[in-house]
DNA sequence: TCACTCTTGAGACTGAGTCTTATATTCAAG
DNA sequence: CTTGAATATAAGACTCAGTCTCAAGAGTGA
């Protein structure tokens, strides 16, 4: 079974984290690193994967062993955060409303975007239609992983085979988290990222009635 | 200057529709419905653009003269809704609360949304990441579209200079929307979308407080 | 040492999207 | 009706992302 871009070989815990794991991880990582300063340097679309490649020492049939997309070399690191934010939501407790649990999981993720690289790579995501469309389909995994826990708050009232409501509610959340991001790399990072993720979560929930 | 994809030289108004604007039209839903056709027979990523080119009767390089991309050859006619959104939402009264608004506005996009072939084409897209993607794309078009028509009605709350409100409502609609379609698609059209939707708006604004 | 497995590099191959060039076709004057 | 400018087209070269196959390393376990 040959590793395919993501996996980590880790499905079930080999109790030592694994050699041969450690060594892709890092690998993944430094070629991370690579593709994002070529891509801030000279622009996404005008950095091929062969530079990549070649500045990062390895084939451009390894990079694909280890992104399945030259777009995942920026987002690649995202994929994580969707368990962790299902968890963390799985643990606000039982009673509390869905939405403030929602802004309250959301924190995990609110503490890794806002190191002052993501504003770089906000700005490049702006100008970049393909990265921007993958970052949302990163989004929309995470989307699906929190809609049966949301389901499951809700089940009281009613849910009827096809209920929009949980999958709603997900979206609208991450849609809070869309809008506090791209108003963040406006300000520059000058505001606080958190700040205007809660503001946007309390208009939505309540919309402000003129 | 040489006809772009998705524009038809009426940047302003000819008084005459414009005989050769009348051709490209026709032609561009010709192309679109053969591909259409193709990519529900065949699968999406089974279907080239050369064999849509055949089919319809005009050259590789013609076909991207009609679209932009091979995905726009089913979702291209997204692209003119964003503007009739925005204008039914400004047509909306100044004094009705802004999600109501909102939802009064989408009524435009259900109607054409709604049509039984359109199950089709959702369940393609559920199965095609980039088809998906692309769909996302357009609907971030209006987006973008929608907020400085929502950002006016928020105006008498103080809105320091950059506020994730407009965006985050505008997104959060959308994303009922989409939710609204899923449910939609998964009951194979049973339910209706209408009421799907209004659903989803009425859980986000007011989401159970378990 | 002998398998066995996993990773890698090399390179062929498909297909989307861009671009250039040369040939019609349309339309507006004269 | 003809000339000339603008535009639409086909043809095909070209770039690059992404897939696939194959053969050669490199680590591990007997």
């Amino acid at each position: 079974m040959a590793a395919t871009p993501n996996s980590s070989a880790e499905t079930t815990g080999d109790r030592p984290p694994g050699l041969r794991d450690r060594a892709r991880r890092a690998v993944r990582s430094e070629v991370a690193a690579v593709a994002t300063r070529l891509f801030l340097e000279r622009g996404f679309a005008q950095t091929t994967v062969d530079q990549i490649a070649a500045e990062a020492g390895l084939s451009r049939a390894s990079f694909f062993r280890y992104f399945a997309t030259k777009e995942d070399a920026v987002l690649g690191h995202l994929e994580g955060y969707g368990q962790q934010l299902r968890h963390a939501l799985s643990e606000r407790p039982r009673q509390e409303p869905v939405w403030e649990a929602l802004r309250h999981a959301f924190d995990v993720v609110l503490e890794v975007i806002s190191q002052p690289e993501a504003l770089n790579i906000g700005r490049m995501m702006n100008e970049t239609p393909s990265l921007k469309a993958r970052h949302i389909e990163k989004w929309l995994a995470w989307q699906e992983l929190l809609v049966p826990e949301i389901a499951e708050r809700l089940t009281e009232s009613a849910a009827h085979s096809p209920d929009p409501r949980p999958r709603a509610l997900a979206a609208a959340a991450l849609a809070c988290l869309d809008a506090a991001l791209e108003a963040w790399v406006d300000s520059e990072g000058t505001e606080d990222l958190r700040g205007l993720f809660t503001e946007a979560m309390a208009a939505v929930s309540a919309p402000v009635h003129a």
